[in-house]
DNA sequence: GAAGCTAGTTATCGACTGATAACCTGTCAA
DNA sequence: TTGACAGGTTATCAGTCGATAACTAGCTTC
């Protein structure tokens, strides 16, 4: 295999189980194993761990802010907008290691690609959708709390409390279907 | 000093030095230093560090929803709980470890009492407020956007990018100065 | 005055984990 | 054939960390 096949694969590797345990407590070895290579490979092949989820982090950041990129200015922008981030539920690891960069202070270029990633997603809105400052604000908040939800597991904890699952159906609403069927499927 | 003095102390410091680090980052010892302890005994006081973090943790928990719970229903009940809030931010530990709450998957417990005090807090606004569920939706939302802005070092790091200028000041507002004071101070 | 409880300590261990070193193997060019 | 390089592996270590065990000092109670 192709070096830079293998990369990929150890980098999706990655993301997933980072996504699952975030940085400190997930281990070099579980990704090796989800990559079908070796544990000290995965360690030269990226120089320390912590360079490893700032690569896995980086692409993170990069397609949450191509998806909204991705949407043409026009005038229910902000709703294609929504939309779009919706559609990154699909991949249930993508949002979830987002929220670990969101407290992993260690590093502190992880700190810096995360505020950087939610100032764009702001920008973006603000420019697609021709919004007010507090429209935008607002689509980031939702985003955000969409985020808490799913890292705390809120859609897989349905019906065993009915104020949370107020919450999550009001938040999530349509979406829930797409998130109930991956998960089953 | 009494067993109960010396609990609460430990729980103070381990609320400051988890805040910090999260929960797999941070270990005993520090926590041990910083309440004037030796690291055995932290653990012993509480069986194991995850079921002192669970401790934290609840209690953190605890005092949002005590704060949102002590405004009293009203016309202008939506505001006073948005304030409520922002008064949280001056200890800045707390909305920090709830964060780390959110994604500290390896203890279901800990993801039942973040779910919890999120449909809590959603609970209360609309029953204080009696604003509509997107109202409240929008609450909630915004205390997400803020505790992800603070997490992720947004107000240590103004001045660095002009989008996270843009959004930071668009979402903390006036609340900025006293965070800022704090810091400072 | 000794038993016993509370509030701690020091010493130490066993498991884990990221990282390093050394080695292996197939392919391809000279 | 030889050598060099890409793409890996096994063996192993050095540091870290939660946890346990054993011990100590002060206070109280009978």
């Amino acid at each position: 295999m192709t070096g830079e096949e293998r990369r990929e694969q150890v980098l999706g590797a990655a993301l997933r189980v980072f996504a699952e345990g975030g940085y400190a407590a997930t281990t070099t070895d579980p990704v090796a194993r989800a990559a079908g290579v070796s544990q000290p490979y995965v360690v030269r092949m990226f120089g320390t761990k912590q360079q490893l989820f700032a690569e896995v982090y980086r692409r993170a950041c990069a397609r949450v802010v191509e998806a909204l990129a991705g949407v043409q200015a026009g005038p229910d922008a902000g709703e294609r907008m929504g939309q779009a981030y919706i559609e990154l539920l699909r991949d249930h690891d993508l949002l979830q290691l987002m929220m670990h960069g969101y407290v992993a202070g260690t590093d502190p270029e992880i700190g810096r690609i995360a505020r950087q990633t939610l100032a764009e997603a702001y920008r973006l809105y603000r420019e697609r959708s021709g919004g007010s400052p507090e429209d935008a604000r607002s689509f980031v908040a939702h985003g955000m709390l969409i985020n808490v939800l799913v890292a705390s597991g809120a859609p897989d904890h349905l019906g065993e409390d009915p104020d949370v699952d107020d919450l999550t159906t009001c938040v999530m609403g349509e979406a829930l279907d797409g998130i109930k069927k991956r998960a089953a499927g």
